[in-house]
DNA sequence: GTATAATTTTAATGTATTTTTATATGCGGA
DNA sequence: TCCGCATATAAAAATACATTAAAATTATAC
């Protein structure tokens, strides 16, 4: 069975990112990650962990939009949080998304950048 | 001068993305990319060059809709428009893009995918 | 136990995005 | 020219997001 432009279910096999979830699940991530403030806190994160008034400290907003975004993040599963005493620190959860943001890294402010 | 968390400039520098700019500039790429039908129209395209009508078809919303989704990511500079006759033939302008979306396939959909 | 500090949650508001519907434009054929 | 197809645009309605401020929670210090 073909599309309209005769492309093939054989062909569209190897297209990059083919389940319906698949593409969920990266459009989820991509959106949780496409707000300045998120990416600015995750590349802080990098492979570290931080405590809230750090990342507030460094960051620069408020200390409620912080959090705020922090949620965004944790609810996504793309960060960690632990509690010590009185702080909470947070970190990546998984270091796939580490590597995402260094393949970013790589196209956005490499040589090639535009 | 510290942070409250005493992370030092010197450590600062090292981080994933620095910029200010880099990380305005890839929060708006990641943007773009971040809604379903747009990620699955980029992953439909691949290196390929494919026709609206066909794009239609594939990723299966409104001819509209489509083509509202296709002018934001003509406008962003994702992708590039080619007219022939009665048809526009789209395809991904930078292979920077199309090296992302690859690595975004090992991420989401590798034997380590969640 | 009360106060204080750190953080989260809730609520309210405004703004932006997405979707839908309807209409317009451009191109080729009769 | 006039029609039909492919694509684009515009306007309106529906949804989703971001921002801000205030209230609630939790932990520690006194």
């Amino acid at each position: 069975m073909n599309t309209a432009a005769g492309i093939e279910m054989t062909e569209v096999r190897d297209l990059l990112i083919e389940k319906e979830e698949h593409i969920d699940l990266a459009a989820r991530a991509l959106k949780a990650m496409s707000h300045p403030l998120r990416l600015k806190i995750l590349c802080l994160l990098g492979e570290r962990e931080v405590s809230v008034q750090d990342i507030v400290d460094c960051v620069g907003t408020s200390q409620s939009n912080i959090s705020q975004h922090l949620a965004i993040l944790r609810e996504k599963g793309v960060l960690r949080a632990r509690k010590d005493a009185n702080r909470v620190y947070y970190r990546i959860g998984d270091s796939r998304v580490i590597n995402l943001i260094g393949m970013m890294r790589e196209v956005f402010c490499g040589p090639f950048a535009k």
